[in-house]
Formats: structure tokens, sequence, C-alpha cells
DNA sequence: GCAATTGGGCACCTTTTGGTAACCGGAGGG
DNA sequence: CCCTCCGGTTACCAAAAGGTGCCCAATTGC
């Protein structure tokens, strides 16, 4: 019996040997993350935009956190290649998914915002 | 008209004057702090079987999650003054409640681990 | 020609986060 | 008396994350 890492961890995908849940939160970890996607939720947005919209995000950060979306396959990236050349970001099917999941964690902090330290 | 904090950005909690969703998210930014939760969703827990449970949590970053938790009320910390003077930790409804959002992130993740990076 | 807009990239720095290892204190066992 | 278990705490260090400021390229407007 060769015991893989499989045996050991049943959670592990088979094809990349990495965690999906830890994959996702790894995801979510970022201070603009979760923001990001809910901004997403309400449409495409262009790059600049998603800066005022975040207020605080730098540059920087904001491009960083899209190409990770992109690669995950949470956000789909449109240039347009009219007057501005500008950008847009849209959600995916899998990121509307997660969003709507993230939107829920807005209920809930706006439900429990009623002493929410309860200090 | 007093230009208050409360007409630019309504959304902040009146008494304390934070965004309740931010720190929420603020809350679960924590390497191991959804999985923290996830742990005590299955029933209360000791400190040493959290622990072992996550596997490459340090007992300091475990002390501060706990602690944190304790303070916005997710988590309820009972000292057993039996033998072993062991600390059970266990969620409260708050905690329960976002636990159970959690819980679908954890089933996202699944659902999409096939392909989740796209590449 | 010159400035502004848009979406980046890059270098540098600070802050935040997490791990390691040591120590502690009370209870129990031998 | 000494050792072990449990739940911490502390000091120290490394890595990750984020902000700032500067540069760049293509295009439009003046």
């Amino acid at each position: 019996m060769k015991d893989t890492a499989q045996d050991r961890q049943p959670w592990l995908d088979p094809v990349t040997g990495t965690c999906p849940v830890g994959e996702t939160l790894r995801l979510l970890r970022g201070k603009h993350g979760p923001s990001v996607l809910h901004c997403l939720m309400a449409g495409e947005m262009h790059f600049l935009e998603l800066t005022r919209a975040l207020d605080g995000i730098s540059r920087k950060v904001l491009t960083a956190q899209l190409q990770e979306f992109e690669r995950s396959g949470l956000v789909a990236r449109i240039e347009k290649h009219d007057a501005r050349r500008r950008v847009g970001y849209s959600l995916t099917g899998k990121g509307a998914d997660l969003g709507a999941i993230l939107s829920q964690i807005f209920d809930w902090s706006q439900a429990h915002r009623d002493r929410a330290a309860t200090r």
C-alpha cells in the first residue's frame, strides 16, 4: 500500500495537490478583495471607477487583486479599444456565486451591528 | 447643516463610528480565523484539540484569534475547573450564523475545484 | 507642442501577520 | 521533589501585505 498524500489528506485536489478551500480562503484574505467582488456585483466597472469606489485602495494593490481574481476565474477583464482604451472588469459566473455568499456576510454584519463588540 | 460623518458615510455604525462590514471582514482576515469557526461548527473543543485540528497554527496565534472572537461575541470561553483545568470553546448564536455562511464558501470551493485555477 | 486621461509597472518603505522558542503557574502523579 | 499536562504569555525574527511616489505608453483635446 502506497501511503499517498491523497490518503492522508483526502480534501486535497487530486490534480493540483492543493486544498481548494485553502486556496479560496487565501483568495479572500486581502484587505480589499471581498469589497472588490462586492463592487462588481453591481455590474461591470472600469479600473479607475473601482479605485474611487473602494476609497483608499492603491492602484498597485487593485491591479494585483484583479489579476489574481482573473487567474482564479472570478473576474473577466475586458479591454475596450474605444477612445479612452479603458478596461472593464466584470464577474464571471463563479465570481458572482462567490459574491452572493459574500453578500450574506455583509447582511450578517448589518444584522449584528447592535452591540457588535458586546463589550 | 452640520456635515457629519454619518451624512458622508451612512453605513457607519452610529454608536461606534465604525463600519460593521469592515469590522467583520477584518475579523475574518486571519490565516486561520475561518478554519477556527469551521472547526467549532462541529461542537465545543478544547484549546489543544484546536491546535491539533488546525495543523500548523501556533498557540500564540490561536489564543489571539480566540480572544478576538470572544471579544466580538462569536465564541464563548468555558473554563472547566476539573482535573486538567482545560478550557472549552464553543460558538455563540452569532458565531454559528457566521459559521454557516462560511460553510457555503467551503461548499463553493469544493464545487469549483474543477479547474479552479483555470490556467 | 503640451497637458490630461487611463491602466499599468517598479522601487522603496512601513505595517501587519505569523512562526519559534523559551518561560510560567497550577494541578496531579510518582 | 521532580516531571508532565494544559493554556497561556513574551521576546524575537521573517515574510506578507499594503502604501507612496515616480515612470511609462497610447490617445485625445487645446
